[in-house]
DNA sequence: CGGAACAGTTGATCTAAATCAAACCCCGCG
DNA sequence: CGCGGGGTTTGATTTAGATCAACTGTTCCG
């Protein structure tokens, strides 16, 4: 069994891009620092209130950030897929964390100790800057979530929501997006309630600019979903 | 005049905790590669819809950074004074940042090319621990910042901010706060109008909280305050 | 001294989004 | 087949905060 998860645990940190380029024995030594971690759907993945032992790495599944005000409303902060990982801020700093990860769906992570990532970067720069980078790619990302809540519209957050998932169509070389998650979580992370999600989503089909079933959302017209705001009726063109 | 930029230079980095632990040679190599830019009250601190040369460290004077909508709605998303810095994760990444720095009052800031920053990374880990430091603990605060912003009223969000700044009051054991720029800005800075905050604080007046004298604020129930809600009328105890 | 230009307050109104409340719809399961 | 529960929609209502607008300082400068 240990074996086992030490393949599963290299496997994992050999594919993420966060230990690219760092050497062999390097990920190894860390490997044999870092656990596994298995959840089912809807386990926390920490002790809410309690720091962090380390960065997490998704290995398969999905696990979600979110932040809790006290009645039941969640914001969720983002979702982390296969290869990606979340918690490196809290870790490194040995601060709790404001969020609490949950497992999506059945899921299993790698979790490095902080220990370990801050002896692997004294001894590989390249280590160093990959942590650096995804820090700082995460503060852009922060401060254009900052500037979405406080500068646009729940209707515009939808919109660019939308044109951010959307993929192009094999073929008629037509646009699609596929939810991610239930309706009722994309209001959480856009932060909007999910009644205001679904009447700005039949907004937008009214518009003609979408189509919705279950979590499937065709893409009539791209660019006049770049540009939308709920207000402006029928918008035949600008 | 060289010479005298250097030396403010060298002084300016050797203060900031970023360099702190650094090598003099280190510092005095990096220092060798940055520049001084002086700027007077309302100068932007670099083009808007560029790319960032490197990070910018405050020698004295005070930088806003602000988000700009279409339009003239501006949030400010944080000021930078004496010994802090910013652009880092912008200017590690290359990318151009969503936010325009411009100079609140007279300022002399020292810019460190992004290269030099790389070189210094990797030859000191010290360095690079602090960059990773500088880059966590923006991440965690601008966690904070959505948090607030999605789950916290304007009126809680006014008095967090009054919390942060209120200091303990020489000799009678009491507790107020220097409001540090125009109620324009402060509104600015805390996602509302100014009409709203000109409201908010009239009403922590109304309630006995606070005292509001041009920008002296005088605390006079600290822990009221953190646990104001706007709507809870007189809330003559909890 | 006078008067722009900025900064803050105050009041009346408007509106986006939340809240409350009731269906509804799909899907698995006994 | 009915029924139970999560997720979703829809409608009526409320509300926090924005907007519009007028008025009152303040500051600073010719």
């Amino acid at each position: 069994m240990r074996s086992k998860d030490q393949q599963f645990l290299q496997g994992v940190l050999a594919n993420g891009r966060l230990f690219a380029g760092v050497s062999p024995g390097g990920i190894a030594t860390v490997a044999r620092h870092a656990w596994v971690l298995a959840a089912r759907r809807g386990d926390a993945l920490s002790r809410s209130g309690e720091r962090l032992p380390g960065l997490f790495v998704v290995g398969y599944g999905v696990a979600k950030l979110a932040l809790r005000a006290p009645g039941s409303q969640e914001r969720v902060l983002r979702t982390v897929s296969a290869g990606q990982s979340f918690g490196a801020a809290a870790a490194l700093l040995g601060r709790v964390p404001r969020y609490e990860a949950s497992a999506l769906v059945d899921a299993k992570l790698v979790v490095v100790p902080s220990e370990a990532m801050l002896v692997l970067m004294d001894r590989e720069p390249r280590f160093c800057r990959s942590v650096m980078r995804l820090l700082a790619e995460r503060v852009l990302d922060l401060v254009a979530e900052v500037e979405a809540l406080s500068l646009h519209s729940s209707g515009r957050r939808l919109a660019s929501y939308l044109g951010a998932l959307a993929a192009p169509v094999a073929g008629n070389g037509g646009w699609a997006a596929q939810l991610p998650m239930s309706k009722t979580l994309i209001a959480a992370r856009l932060g909007m309630k999910k009644e205001t999600l679904s009447r700005l989503l039949g907004k937008l089909a009214a518009a003609g600019l979408i189509e919705v079933s279950r979590r499937h959302v065709t893409i009539l017209d791209r660019d006049a979903l770049a540009g939308w705001s709920p207000s402006s009726g029928p918008a035949h063109s600008a």
